[in-house]
DNA sequence: CAGTGGTCTAGACCACCAC
DNA sequence: TGGTGGTCTAGACCACTGC
């Protein structure tokens, strides 16, 4: 199917080559790679080169530089992250974050950047409808993974709403997470709605997960609605795009409305 | 916020200012960028350094090269698909994927790469669950925006349901799209799962949607199961990164069962 | 300190494109 | 044929790491 290419880059054929040797484990997850130097003189090519092929693993987050020291695998495995499921389980924990991380195994573990209350920043405002800079709380958390940052994650609630459960101002929220002292002020969520883009990581956002610049991030917009179709919530969650599997599953509500094979307007 | 860093490289440096410069309309979208060697001269750093910065850029799904010819800004905007909506929308018209496009103002155009009976592919096959090599019916389609490639869409159907509809060969499927002729055979689908992933593309992938090696794309997974809970189709998505914002909305099902203040197991 | 990766340069050769 | 971008090299300097 695809056509005559002229053959491959060097960059590329040294790329796959070290593709196929994590892959089968010609290299330990342990042991870094070998250095630059001894892979130019192994294969030939200049340390250039084998840079710009390294880059290619990188970017695929296949793995992971620490400079000064050496190239090591990312063996840190898909996590899965179900979209009803995840607030489904709010009765079992604080963070709903947690469940995807403990379901393989790893140990999760939350860091509280900030909690307070802060003016809207314009993008938040916009979502929850009320005016830029209005006051609202903001609980900022970096998730982890066996100690490696898997996930942003930044939840903003109108300050209006917020005032009335001061839990809400400290880390552990108290039992049934957030949503549930949500439903005490009257406020439940009954519907949530998600934007998932994908785009390259800002600075800040590769620093804190310890990215790569360039490398593609998954961005999901959350957003919680009350029955009264307010938005009382939203989420920006921030996660390296190689790290997530995201899952949803919807019934047809037009199941029934099929047309008939003799149609009709 | 962010810590002190060191002065960023050339190359990130070039790679700001091109994005300023593409972003305030310096660069026009119908004239190419400055090549390289001007850019080179104009900014008084090497040409690989500004390759290196393009490149950047590249990745991010900003600009687009021709090679031999010019690097030009990409001017496509951002697509949204409700995965609701989008199978709701079955009555309007032959395909589900045209209706994104159309609200954008664009030009839809579908080519269909493969229709026929074929042995099912592994992946396809573990999650039909069928015997790999079992024969499914695959429809193959690349779905184009004012003719610039958006979407690959591998439609893959069990055989033994899609012999009974003939319809299902021909490019056209009639009235209603697929899923109307599933429900035809007893087979509607009454729930949907999709998984949602994002990787580099492969050569194919680059080559069928007109990206770079490297850049990322969105990798779905979507099954549609019938009121059985037989999977009836499964459909592979692969789609540029940068061109696509997935929307996602259920209900709370549980709504009514946040834990109450007093606490109870 | 020696070893690692990050970056930069000058120069070069090539494939591709429009004319 | 001349201009475009793609790639490669040798050599260099630097910041960072662990010892």
């Amino acid at each position: 199917m695809a056509a005559i290419q002229s053959p491959k880059s060097q960059y590329q054929q040294v790329a796959d080559l070290l593709r196929g040797r994590i892959a089968d484990g010609t290299y330990s997850a342990d042991q870094p790679l070998p250095s630059e130097p001894q892979l130019s003189a192994e294969l030939g090519v200049s340390r250039q080169t084998i840079n710009r092929a390294i880059n290619v693993l990188r970017n695929a987050g296949l793995v992971r530089v620490r400079r000064g020291f050496g190239t090591f695998i990312r063996g840190v495995p898909q996590v899965t992250r179900d979209a009803k499921k995840r607030y489904a389980a709010r009765n079992q924990g604080t963070g709903a974050g947690d469940v995807e991380i403990k379901a393989l195994g790893l140990t999760p573990r939350t860091e509280y950047v900030e909690i307070g209350r802060v003016p809207a920043p314009p993008g938040v405002a916009d979502v929850l409808r009320i005016e830029v800079d209005a006051p609202v709380l903001v609980r900022r958390r970096r998730l982890f993974a066996n100690d490696e940052p898997t996930q942003l994650a930044d939840s903003f609630i109108p300050w209006d709403i917020a005032e009335g459960a001061p839990e809400l101002l400290k880390r552990d929220v108290g039992r049934g997470g957030s949503y549930t002292r949500l439903a005490e002020l009257g406020h439940g969520p009954v519907r949530f709605t998600e934007e998932v883009t994908v785009r390259t990581a800002t600075e800040d956002e590769a620093q804190l997960l310890e990215l790569d610049g360039g490398q593609p991030v998954i961005d999901i917009t959350h957003i919680a609605w009350d029955a009264a179709d307010r938005a009382v919530e939203v989420a920006l969650h921030v996660m390296p795009g190689n790290l997530w599997r995201l899952r949803y599953d919807w019934d047809d509500p037009t199941a029934d409305e099929y047309p008939t094979a003799d149609g009709d307007a």
